[in-house]
DNA sequence: GTCTATAGCATGATAGAC
DNA sequence: GTCTATCATGCTATAGAC
């Protein structure tokens, strides 16, 4: 069971460097070079510069001089890690996918009511954006632009995530512990309202809220529709 | 009061020609053509074209040689209505903020209780997003890019926006027919949930909602949190 | 007012020295 | 493994014919 963010971040423990090197093993046949904490040290600063660039202007608009220039690399040795532009994108977001699936689903797996799953999933989901911030505005932006299969590829993702909160509802209402509401709409909305902690996170930050309470705050408003303290949400 | 999409749609009648005629006399000294007949029937064309290129693979990938094979001009005639590429987007951004907040003031300032007021707001968002769909999500999309003082005043829309639910919510709260909420997060919230209906129009065309069933569940989601049905939200 | 032709430049990608 | 130098391409923007 989660309950605030600490916790959640050092239960997951997922380092730069641990990524990675997962990465480095996934693309093997496309990254030239054999020496694995060489290639897993560049990697860190290849995607560390790319998503920062990116948000700031988007991946279009980011040169690969300019990204060289930020992460310190020459034109030639970029071009050890990808065979072009495109492969940038692949890298970063092949990733991100596994991460998320198997973070829902432990969290939801973890707890026993439908009430508990929903809760844990909502905090899973801002927590875990909270950690790969870039990672996740950078997938939410990049996803139009992809080559058919990795657009394909996203969509499901997408797709994945709101069947998991679908699913939850439906068994709740099924259990007779949350009211009779569309549960594919509100599924829906769970995503979109999850979605603006990484889309606007600035805009959160001027207001003081930190990810701890607009979890909280979701889960309420989620939680008076659903009818489960109808009397006096916080 | 609103209640519908199509009387909305009929009270507005915001035809597209009607917008890029008072757009062709608010940049007259960038546009170089004296004909307004000629000039608007052509920035119609220029901004559809815009809009949907844009939408497919964004601002920064959409080529001027792409723009005008799509909507019908040399590039030499393109420059008669632009100094730049940037031009184009100021264009087509300055007008959307206009319609936008006289909209919202408007049905907010015919409704006389806070509920209703509330109610018309998100009402009139969601339906003039659906009108102005592809304006909507170029503005989302771009204005990270944008140069800083356009940058300013799309922040500044956008925060004018939130502060119009702000206030509606704050009423209500201190009228006594709201709950005691955090008014500022709930404001950022109602954008977010009527923000997703540009952004991920196609998802929803494909579970088969349209604006006004979509306008009507996001009332619900806040009524109930806000304690106005605390019984059965539908 | 609209077109074609082209200048001038920045980009993605490669070759080959070290 | 990493660098510099360079190629070919495609872009924005302009000049000048019609």
């Amino acid at each position: 069971m989660i309950t605030d963010f600490e916790s959640f971040k050092q239960e997951l423990s997922l380092s730069k460097v641990e990524i990675c090197r997962e990465l480095y093993r996934q693309n093997r046949e496309t990254i030239r070079i054999k020496n694995e904490e060489v290639a897993v040290g560049n990697l860190v600063r290849l995607i560390d510069s790319t998503l920062r660039l990116t948000g700031l202007k988007g991946f279009e608009a980011m040169s690969l001089r300019d990204l060289c220039a930020d992460a310190g690399f020459s034109i030639g040795g970029l071009y050890a890690y990808i065979r072009n532009k495109q492969d940038l994108v692949i890298l970063i977001q092949g990733h991100g996918f596994l991460i998320t699936l198997r973070t829902l689903l432990t969290y939801t797996g973890q707890a026993t009511s439908p009430h508990k799953k929903l809760t844990n999933a909502i905090m899973a989901h801002v927590f875990l954006s909270e950690i790969m911030q870039p990672w996740f505005y950078f997938s939410f932006m990049e996803t139009k632009s992809l080559p058919a299969p990795q657009k394909r590829q996203a969509i499901a993702v997408e797709q994945k995530v709101e069947d998991i909160f679908h699913d939850v509802i439906v068994q709740g209402i099924e259990a007779g512990v949350f009211n009779d509401v569309n549960a594919r709409l509100l599924a829906s909305l769970c995503k979109a309202m999850m979605q603006d902690w990484y889309l606007k996170r600035s805009k959160y930050a001027r207001q003081g809220v930190d990810a701890t309470q607009y979890a909280r705050f979701l889960i309420g408003v989620v939680e008076s529709y659903l009818g489960i303290y109808p009397a006096n949400p916080q």
